[in-house]
DNA sequence: TTCATTTGACCTGC
DNA sequence: GCAGGTCAAATGAA
C-alpha cells in the first residue's frame, strides 16, 4: 500500500509543479502535453498497483450505499469507509497513515464526481429533447413567482413546496478531509441559503440553490445530509433542473467532453463539438481553492480532478483523454461570473 | 468591495 | 400547531 500512496502522491506533486510552470508553458501545446503525459503516468502507475493490490485482497461482500457498482470509487469508498470504521483494517489501518485515507478519500471524491458528471452528461443527451419543454416549464412556475413578488408589498411569496419539480435523490460518500460539511462536487455551481435541523435525523440538512439562480432563474436546488447511521454517507436531493447552462452566456454547468461520455457509452449520441464549453482553464488548483469553501465548478475551469479523472479513465497509454481537454481550448468562451 | 455562509425568523403545507 | 423549506440581515473571507 506504501508504494501505491508514494505513487499517488508523486502524481499530486508532478500536478503542483505543472500548476506552477503553467503561465510559461502555456503556449506551448508540446510541453504541456509532455507535462500532462508524466502526470499521467505517475497517476496510471498508482491506479495499476492498486487495482493489483484491491483484485487480490478485495474479498469482502459491499453492501456499500454509493451510486454506481464495480467502480473504482466503490472499491475505494469501501477501503476508507472500513478504515474508518474499524481501524483495524490491515494496511491502511492506524492513525500513522491518515494521510494516505485523506488521499485514498481525494481519489475516491475525485473519481466519484466524474461519474457523476459522466451519468449526468449521458442523461441530458438522452433527454435533450424534452428539456426545452422541461425548462419551458420550469421558467413559467419561475414567472409566477416574480409576479407574486410584484404583487406582494413585503415578503415575496414562496413557491408551493408541492411543486411538480423532479425530485431525485443519490448517495454520495462524504468528504472526510477539510471542511466535511461540504457537499460532493457535482459539477454544478451551488449557494447555499440554509440549514435546518431535521426531526429525527442526527444531523442538519443543508439546502443548496444554483448559484445563477438570479441570473439566469435556474431553478435547481439540492439538499444535503448526512445519513444517521452512516455519517460517511450524504444523501443529496436534487430538485429541479438546471437551464443555467443552457444559456450561451451562462458561465457553469456544462457536461463533459463527449470523448469522456463515449468511455461510457459508445451507443449515446455525441455533443457537436461546437456545443461543448470552449475555454478550458488548466489552473491545477491546490487545496487553496479560490472558489469558495461550498462552491463546486466545473463548467470553466478544469482542476487536478478533471485532469485526474481522464488519467483514471483514458488507459495508460492513450493519451486521447488529455487530448480532448486540450482540443477544447482554442474556442473562445469567456466566463462573465466576475464581471458582474 | 464583492460574494458566500450562517442563522434566526418567517412562510406554507399537512 | 408542527415541521420543513426559504428568506434576508449579519458576518466573514478573499
Amino acid at each position: 500500500m506504501e508504494e501505491v500512496m508514494n505513487f499517488i502522491m508523486r502524481a499530486f506533486e508532478l500536478a503542483k509543479d505543472h500548476e506552477q510552470e503553467l503561465p510559461n508553458i502555456a503556449n506551448n501545446p508540446e510541453m504541456l502535453f509532455s507535462s500532462i503525459d508524466e502526470v499521467e503516468k505517475a497517476f496510471s502507475s498508482a491506479k495499476e498497483r492498486l487495482m493489483m493490490m484491491l483484485s487480490s485482497q478485495h474479498d469482502t461482500t459491499t453492501t456499500t450505499t454509493t451510486k454506481g457498482s464495480n467502480s473504482f470509487a466503490q472499491i475505494l469508498s469501501h477501503d476508507v469507509f472500513m478504515q474508518n470504521n474499524h481501524d483495524h483494517h490491515g494496511q491502511m489501518g492506524g492513525s500513522g497513515n491518515s494521510m494516505h485515507a485523506h488521499s485514498m478519500n481525494q481519489l475516491l471524491l475525485m473519481q466519484h464526481s466524474f461519474e457523476m458528471l459522466r451519468s449526468r452528461g449521458t442523461l441530458m443527451i438522452g433527454e435533450m429533447g424534452g428539456r426545452d419543454v422541461e425548462g419551458l416549464e420550469i421558467s413559467k412556475g419561475l414567472e409566477g413567482e416574480m409576479q407574486g413578488i410584484e404583487e406582494s408589498p413585503s415578503r415575496p411569496k414562496k413557491s408551493s413546496r408541492k411543486n411538480d419539480m423532479e425530485k431525485r435523490t443519490e448517495m454520495f460518500p462524504a468528504p472526510q478531509i477539510g471542511n466535511t460539511e461540504m457537499p460532493p462536487e457535482d459539477g454544478f455551481t451551488w449557494r447555499k441559503y440554509g440549514q435546518k435541523e431535521i426531526l429525527g435525523r442526527k444531523y442538519p440538512r443543508s439546502y443548496y440553490r444554483c448559484t445563477h439562480q438570479k441570473l439566469y432563474l435556474c431553478p435547481a436546488k439540492k439538499q444535503v445530509q448526512r445519513l444517521d447511521n452512516n455519517p460517511n454517507i450524504v444523501e443529496v436531493t436534487y430538485r429541479g433542473e438546471h437551464i443555467c447552462h443552457k444559456s450561451l452566456t451562462a458561465p457553469s454547468s456544462y457536461p463533459p467532453p463527449p470523448n469522456l461520455l463515449v468511455n461510457i457509452n459508445t451507443t449515446q449520441a455525441t455533443i457537436p463539438p461546437e456545443a461543448w464549453p470552449p475555454a478550458v482553464n488548466l489552473g491545477l488548483r491546490g487545496g487553496n481553492s479560490s472558489g469558495g469553501p461550498s462552491t463546486s465548478r466545473f463548467g470553466i475551469d478544469y482542476p487536478v480532478a478533471d485532469m485526474a479523472d481522464a488519467m483514471f479513465n483514458s488507459g495508460s497509454s492513450s493519451g486521447n483523454s488529455m487530448e480532448s481537454l486540450f482540443h477544447l481550448s482554442d474556442d473562445k468562451w469567456e466566463p462573465d461570473e466576475k464581471i458582474n
